[in-house]
DNA sequence: CCGTATCCGACGCGATACTG
DNA sequence: CAGTATCGCGTCGGATACGG
C-alpha cells in the first residue's frame, strides 16, 4: 500500500516515492516528469548527447542565438512543437545552464531567454554538425526516407 | 476486419497495411518496427539528428572506426546494450550507408562491419562534438545529474 | 502572454528465449 | 556466432483545456 505525504505518495511495496504529478495508476511520470533511468555519462559524446537530447532543443538554442528570445516568438518559429514541450525543453536548457530566463514583472507577462556564456560555446559545435548535414543534404534525405517506404509486394 | 497477404495483414477499416512483425493487437511495430511518424527534415541539423538518433549509434560508429568490426566484439565494447538493439541500430546505419556489412560464408557465422567513405566523413564531426563534451565534462556531469536528485522535503 | 494538468499514442530499448 | 520473436517498462511529446 501507499501513504500520503505533503509532496507526494510513498509506495511501501516498491519502496518508492512518487511526487505529485505522478500518474499513480500506471506508475509513470507523465507531466513534468522526472526520469528514472540514469543515462550513460562515460565520455564527452555521452554528455553532449544528454544535453541535446530532446526534439526541439537544438532548434531552440539556434533561434535564441539568432535573437528570438520570447516564448511566443519561439513558438511561432517552431509551429510543429506544442507549447507544453517547448516549455519543458526550455526549462531543461535553463537547468543545464545553457540559457537564462528573464521575467519582466508586467501585465501581460513578458519573458526573455538568452544564451549563457556556456551556451554560446556550443553554437560553433552545432554549426559543424549542421554544415555536415547541409553538405550531404540530398543523400541524407534519400537514405532517411528509404526507411519510410513500406515494402508492399503487390 | 483484415485479410492476410503474403507479407502481412491488411486492415480495411483503417486502410492500413501491417507487415509481419507487427503486434497486431495493440497496433504497434514492436520488433524490427517501422516508424509511423515522419521526422522533420528541414535543415542540416535535422538530418544529422535523424541519422544519429539511437542510443548506441554514435558509439557504434566510433568503435567501428577504431577497428572493432565484429558484432560480438561490439557487444563486448558496449555491454549495456542488448544484442537486439545493436542489431537494429547496425542495420539502420547500414541502410543509411554509413557502414557496410560483410558476411563470410563460414561456420560459425562471421560478420564484419566497416565505415563507408560517407561514414568516414562523419568521424571528424563527432570528434568536434566529443571534444566540447570532454572540455566541459565536469560542468556537464553536474548539471545533468542535478535533474536526478529527488527533492524530498522530509 | 505564459505556464500547468490530463490523457494518450508512438516509440526506444532491455530481458529473455529460441533458431540455424 | 549472428540474428529473430515476444513481452513489457519507461519515456517523449502532441492535443486539449484551464488558470494567473
Amino acid at each position: 500500500m501507499y501513504s500520503l505525504h505533503k509532496y507526494g505518495k510513498y509506495d511501501s511495496d516498491r519502496d518508492k516515492f512518487f511526487p505529485y504529478g505522478t500518474d499513480w495508476h500506471i506508475g509513470l511520470f507523465l507531466c513534468m516528469y522526472e526520469r528514472k533511468i540514469l543515462p550513460n555519462l562515460n565520455c564527452g559524446l555521452d554528455l553532449v548527447a544528454e544535453v541535446l537530447y530532446g526534439k526541439w532543443k537544438i532548434r531552440l538554442l539556434w533561434f535564441i542565438n539568432e535573437g528570438h528570445k520570447r516564448p511566443s516568438e519561439l513558438q511561432r518559429k517552431i509551429p510543429d512543437a506544442s507549447k507544453r514541450v517547448l516549455t519543458i525543453q526550455l526549462n531543461e536548457l535553463e537547468d543545464q545552464e545553457l540559457i537564462t530566463k528573464k521575467i519582466y514583472p508586467v501585465v501581460p507577462p513578458k519573458v526573455e531567454y538568452s544564451l549563457t556564456e556556456f551556451g554560446k560555446t556550443l553554437i560553433p559545435v552545432l554549426s559543424v554538425l549542421g554544415k555536415w548535414g547541409d553538405e550531404n543534404e540530398e543523400r541524407l534525405r534519400e537514405v532517411i526516407l528509404k526507411r519510410y517506404e513500406i515494402k508492399h509486394d503487390e
